[in-house]
DNA sequence: ACCTGAACACCGTTCAAGT
DNA sequence: ACCTGAACACCGTTCAAGT
């Protein structure tokens, strides 16, 4: 039996605990994000990184939700401007790209917003952005308004589905493995496209394709009345 | 003091505890999935049904998401046969439709569906549909193996976004009066768009419109070597 | 081999009480 | 008004021990 004074060793640390604020706490579960990933932003964590308790964020903060739907906002703010040469086609892929490669980094992010969109200035201007690139190409407005949501769902679904928080190969081994001891006569499709269907390489290329697809689609595809 | 003995009460109530067995498990969890949605379909709820503790489920199942992923193959063996009437595209969108009308009904399993990805013989039997109404439409394999990728990731997203499982309409509010607010100035196009960006009608002829957009994109996009 | 009690290390959210 | 301690009602997963 040492020394029995655990007193509050942590005071010399933090020295003039900041009042809180919403941009306090939504700057601080940033922090938390880069460090330790979406899975640690919670309310607790948060608390404790903010030296309080937990109860003290709801006077700020809805829900975890919320929480993380200001933090992705937040983040939204990091891709840039629109990029100014090229074709439209390139440049609204371009921009897509940016936004995606960014919910690459924070694939659970991309998860939560699939359910809480954001609302947030720097998602507005993203889709104003999006819209003008569509009218600069013609493309009618209401299968503008369409695809634009189109877009935005691909890019966000494709960096939700790349972030397999705990195992990230162990269920794709387990797919590979089915896939290859296919029989050949119940499923031939499958079995002719193993390769294709299993392929990792050039996720870039699979990318660019999905856009390009998807603008394809949306060019050709006129929004019945 | 009155009894002190409070011995095994339920043992009247669930009279020969059937073994464990992981199809067991799988439609014990499939009830609760039923009964009260997948975030009940925890570890500890379902052992608790199962007149077991947590620790022996574990026997029989890695991890949480692999659970759900079983369930979730589970469940698309309800999705029903291919249809034989019709236009190839029409049968692809029907196809589709069915599959994501079951994601409908459970969105929280759509989204766990998007990281953990299935692989049992039921997930195996709708991508082979898919690929082979894509060979009748005479599309080139490359683009069809990449198609019913993009086909499905748009399926499960559409179902996991429209799963906002706490308050649905909460942060959809906000997100209407943000753009009813919006200045013509900053953001021409949203204010012009303002309608059919919000616009909730008709979410059929969404879905349909996004199949049928898909569709004329994967026909006409070449895959690039 | 299969099963389990108990523990470890966490969660979100609420509410009555304090300043 | 803002902040908080403490509680309520849960989680997933592991591990040593039992049968």
């Amino acid at each position: 039996m040492t020394d029995r004074t655990d007193a509050p060793r942590s005071r010399r640390e933090r020295p003039a605990k900041p009042a809180l604020t919403r941009t306090g706490i939504v700057s601080a579960a940033i922090a938390i994000l880069r460090a330790e990933g979406l899975q640690k932003v919670t309310m607790r964590r948060l608390a404790q990184e903010l030296d309080t308790g937990p109860a003290s964020l709801y006077v700020y903060v809805r829900n975890t939700a919320e929480l993380h739907a200001a933090v992705l906002d937040e983040l939204l703010g990091t891709v840039g401007p629109a990029p100014t040469e090229g074709d439209w086609r390139e440049r609204l892929e371009r921009v897509l790209t940016a936004y995606t490669a960014m919910l690459f980094e924070h694939p659970t992010l991309a998860r939560s917003a699939l359910t809480a969109r954001p609302s947030g200035p720097n998602y507005l201007n993203l889709i104003e952005t999006l819209l003008a690139l569509l009218a600069e190409g013609e493309v009618p407005p209401a299968q503008a308004a369409l695809g634009v949501d189109l877009l935005l769902l691909h890019a966000t679904a494709t960096a939700a589905e790349h972030g397999a928080d705990s195992a990230p190969d162990e269920d794709w081994d387990a797919l590979r493995r089915t896939v290859e001891g296919i029989s050949e006569r119940t499923h031939p499709h499958i079995a002719a496209l193993a390769d294709v269907l299993l392929s990792t390489e050039d996720p870039q290329g699979r990318l660019s394709w999905g856009f390009r697809t998807l603008i394809a689609g949306i060019e050709r595809n006129a929004v019945a009345d």
